[in-house]
DNA sequence: TTGCTCCTCACGTCACGTGAGGTGGC
DNA sequence: TTGCTCCTCACGTCACGTGAGGTGGC
């Protein structure tokens, strides 16, 4: 019966001496004799327990998780709970991987169109990816609605054309201008603007923004801290979050 | 100028008071002021730069990333590094991640096979799982060869019947057949069987195996070690790999 | 005065890595 | 005898968490 030293067990795993004789302190791998000037010897079982050791900890496991399965009189109704366990745990890491991932593009993607660079960009860009979130919320409620607007004019527009009722479209014009003009509040009151100079935060005049040459996420105003013009990035109004807690 | 306490910052930024006060120990975020009784007090701007180390956290930065970012004169030249060396990395954890999930998967499903678990049935999955990649190798190779032969005797087959060629066929026949023979002479040298009773790892006699009962990855074996007949994984031989190196 | 918040040590977590200084075994 | 391996402390890593014992501020 051949014995293993520690540096042999050490090369066969792929893993450090030092792994070694921590799983021992740990009571993880105890070797099964000592030779009289005090060094480990492992023995063919000890080698095989050491291979599933290191596997269990290439999947993932703590050193607790498997000191638990095998100090276990019934492996057998821990190893499953364990591996449910960490099931979950590793999806939830990936999950938590990917969100980092996706993150990382959208600030490398919102760095690349900042001209200036500094430390508070990183700032506004984070604002605007948290924001971005909310602001969906509040165009899909717009969007609902604009549709709703858009229906109830074409329906009517199509009752008095075809069947000459016209009283239906009569009524139904002032409640979608009515719907119009409520949704440019809505998000006029929802939405605030990032000075790409200074970086600071601010809500323009109403009929400023109205008539501001824009994009869609971006609108040309003079920010009324720093006094320069350019195209500010649109983002969720935290003043408008706080009114609704 | 409102000035927020530790646990303001804390609470606005959603971590722990301890979080704030170990930045501070860290030089990532000092406040700009002490009140008399010692008290860290932060200003405005310390909590925009609060704001800013936690997204970055969030991201994955680690401190003294976060820390020569802000302790750098040219912040712009270094943001761009350090945005790929994040995202290197982070793809690489995904990555590894994603391998322990896999084989998180494969063991589960291993261990269902499994009548009497029992530790080491663990070491024998992580053999089957380790060897199954090298298996797959041999399996290609043997599979070329085979198809190779059959190339050659239809070829040659077709040759004799629309041509009235024979010779080819008949020089190729026992070439075919020598193929054949090395193929199971090959693939028995890399393989092993492991006992489901008592996880011995054995290399069967060549007439066993070629007329034993089996399945793609079974065979039924007599275990030399233990005496226990039933099916037995084929897992890849060891000794077949230090032969080769 | 009473809670509440905040303060500073100082140790714990996790799985080892990295020396230092000494020794076993071929 | 000379390398090489191995031994045991003991501290370092990473980003905090968790008390303990004391105090500021409303």
């Amino acid at each position: 019966m051949s014995k293993y030293t520690t540096g042999e067990i050490a090369r066969l795993c792929k893993v450090s001496v030092r792994t070694v004789q921590y799983y021992d302190s740990r009571k993880l791998l105890v070797p099964s004799e000592l030779s009289e000037g005090g060094r480990r010897l492992y023995s063919e079982d000890d080698l095989k327990k050491m291979k599933i050791i290191c596997f269990l900890r290439e999947v993932g496991f703590s050193i607790n998780s498997i000191g638990e399965l095998f100090s276990e009189e019934d492996p057998g109704s821990v190893i499953s709970l364990l591996l449910e366990q960490q099931e979950l745990s590793l999806r939830k890491e990936l999950q938590e991987k990917q969100t980092q991932l996706s993150m990382l593009e959208q600030l490398k993607r919102g760095l690349k169109g900042v001209e200036n660079f500094s430390v508070e960009s990183i700032g506004d860009i984070a604002r605007i990816m948290e924001s971005r979130k909310k602001l969906y919320r509040v165009r899909a409620i717009m969007l609902s609605l604009g549709l709703l607007g858009e229906l109830i004019e074409v329906g009517t527009l199509l009752l008095g054309i075809f069947k000459g009722i016209w009283w239906p479209f009569a009524l139904g014009l002032p409640f979608v201008i009515g719907i119009s003009i409520w949704i440019s509040v809505f998000y006029f009151k929802k939405v605030d603007y990032i000075c790409p100079q200074c970086h600071h935060v601010f809500k323009p005049g109403f009929k400023e923004a109205l008539f501001a040459n824009h994009t869609p996420t971006t609108r040309k105003l003079r920010c009324p801290n720093c006094g320069h013009k350019g195209f500010c990035v649109e983002t969720y109004s935290e003043q408008a979050e706080s009114q609704t807690e």
